[in-house]
DNA sequence: CTTGGTGCAAACATTTTGCAGCACA
DNA sequence: TGTGCTGCAAAATGTTTGCACCAAG
């Protein structure tokens, strides 16, 4: 089964990012986020309510993982009342548009990242603490395309997971 | 919270393999394997019954990655009747004593491998297709390793998931 | 005004758990 | 012969969905 569903609609084609980009301000990064996220939804006849923009606004605010719940409670803690429904219909629509994407290591919740400004898509997993960072490894661009081309594949992205400890030897 | 939970008992530690690697031949390493699986159980005084021996047996005779609900089918038609929920309760146990891991990719149902042999920890995922092809890139351990002495961190295990679709262009 | 969105609660699917009887060591 | 194991069914959990009312465009 193909790993886009995105409710009944169709895909949303990822949206280049127009400008703000690499800035370590996260409020510098509103505005055009949020802007790319109208474009997307016009461009599907779909409608950018205020709980849309909350949420969205609500994930910009987080450092880098989150999951549902968090979210949830993130914005009952700034008074916006959303209900749960809309929090995952509308990550959903956020990951469909590529701004958010979903990040899996734990089998019993879906964790979420932004997909856009310098997050990565390598974790690192205190197996100890529960602690999780996220960063860039561009090395493993290479590698990557490497094997795919050896294969006839193309990639279109990838996500590495290291499980690690402190290191008390 | 860490990793490790294994119903009510202790992780079991990891059992070195005796012999048989990197065999071609799946049943020449029933023997070992099944070996390996008793004497974890023996240490934790725990018992080494007919359900625990099929589900490894059946486990083995999976070619790469596999679900719960296809291991209960693959029983099933076996003649082997075994409830869901010894297959779950085995799977922790094979998880905790090394011989099976966990792998997560689709939020939906959580796949598993086994952990010996020639398996490896990198997914080639088809996303057209649904297709997974697993390998081993001993290449990126150094890389792995190197990131994690940096930060004064130990590196227990890594997964890489890589998303591909045919190469068109 | 028309189409899509929201909240609620019920539905879902996978995994976990409580319990009574069974069986390995 | 006692502790651990099994199967069953019920519970638990995160996520999805149906529906009636509401609101963006």
């Amino acid at each position: 089964m193909p790993l886009e569903s995105s409710m009944g609609l169709e895909p949303i084609k990822p949206v280049p990012t127009d400008g703000a980009h690499g800035h370590d301000d996260s409020l510098a990064i509103i505005e055009p986020l949020c802007a790319v996220f109208r474009r997307a939804l016009k461009e599907e006849g779909l409608k950018y309510t205020p709980e849309r923009a909350r949420i969205l606004d609500t994930i910009i605010e987080f450092d880098g993982l989150f999951e549902a719940d968090q979210l949830l409670d993130a914005l009952k803690a700034k008074g916006y009342s959303v209900s749960k429904a809309t929090v995952y219909r509308t990550l959903k629509l956020l990951e469909s548009c590529s701004i958010v994407q979903q990040v899996l290591f734990d089998r019993d919740q879906s964790h979420y990242q932004l997909a856009f400004g310098k997050q990565g898509n390598t974790l690192i997993i205190h197996v100890d603490t529960g602690e999780v960072e996220t960063l860039e490894l561009p090395e493993l661009i290479a590698l990557r395309d490497q094997i795919c081309n050896a294969r006839g594949l193309k990639a279109q992205g990838h996500k590495l997971q290291i499980f690690v400890i402190a290191d008390d030897s």
